[in-house]
DNA sequence: TTAAATGCAAATTTTTTGCGTGATG
DNA sequence: CATCACGCAAAAAATTTGCATTTAA
């Protein structure tokens, strides 16, 4: 399986910011972030074990959550909580950014638009929180499940 | 009780939306729309029920979240989803509309910056998708955990 | 009297934790 | 041999569901 350029990268920074966490890049691990740097559909923990067991097949859940949970602590990935369903990750942009999230399918698209540190400085001049990090989350259709919905109206 | 002009307002709409669909507004039901449209610090499902048991020690978990599931139905409560923690509910403003929560004390306060229908727009002549609703939260640490970490580094 | 509301407890789902085994340096 | 990784299973926590009973139009 061919990596593109950026997924490498991504993967390499991913390492990096582990190894320097002193924690050891197990066979297991490096697969939960290879899925990671190279996943654009933002896989739930259910995702992740099931691919990686592909490869390794005794691989626990516990194991994944402690990767993700290793990740979390070094910035490495960002955390989408639902708690109406699983937790969906986002490994390719750790930073906080915009998504779309469709209601039908739960497919999770990102936004490319960047987020303001201006903004945060303006809301903390205004109510004196010290504002950290944002979500944003735009929740509509995806234009495939409107192509279904179309389908189903019409017949 | 005395209850502001605004807080009424807003429990009329609850009932009227609930009536209109065609549910009964029993006492437990009553008692949960008026904490809702009370309250501005954002209670999750543990502070209503306890709430509501004050004055109708027999209510149920079940009848707290019926009663909210009904509220969201009708687009009557605006429902904040916490993976990590019980949801919180926003009886006053059920539209979507920024946060900011606190990530050390979980206080949360409404922001007052509008959403922009304009923005749902742009994005969905980008993506395809049909935007219906968002969700903007800044999340930091609030004046008073400020505070409180000041003090305890000055010690 | 008939349908809706409710309490209670069990079930579900996701995530976390404790503990013992095993791999690694 | 000491530490960290890991599987396994149990525990937690929030929410939902099934079912029998009560309430209320």
């Amino acid at each position: 399986m061919a990596m593109s350029p950026d997924t490498q990268e991504r993967l390499e920074e991913m390492r990096s910011a582990l190894v320097q966490r002193g924690v050891v890049i197990t066979p297991k691990r490096a697969k939960v972030l290879e899925i990671l740097a190279g996943s654009d559909d933002h896989p739930n923990v259910g995702d992740l074990h099931a691919e990686v067991q592909r490869w390794h097949p005794s691989t626990s859940l516990a194991t994944v959550y402690n990767t993700i949970e290793l990740l979390k602590e070094t910035g490495q990935v960002l955390e989408l909580e639902f708690s109406a369903s699983a937790n969906r990750y986002d490994g390719r942009r750790p930073d906080s950014h915009p998504h779309l999230v469709c209601v039908e399918c739960q497919r999770i698209d990102d936004l490319d638009v960047p987020e303001s540190k201006g903004m945060f400085e303006a809301i903390g001049a205004e109510t004196g929180y010290e504002v950290v990090r944002q979500r944003l989350d735009y929740y509509g259709i995806c234009p495939n499940c409107q192509k279904k919905r179309e389908a189903r109206l019409s017949r």
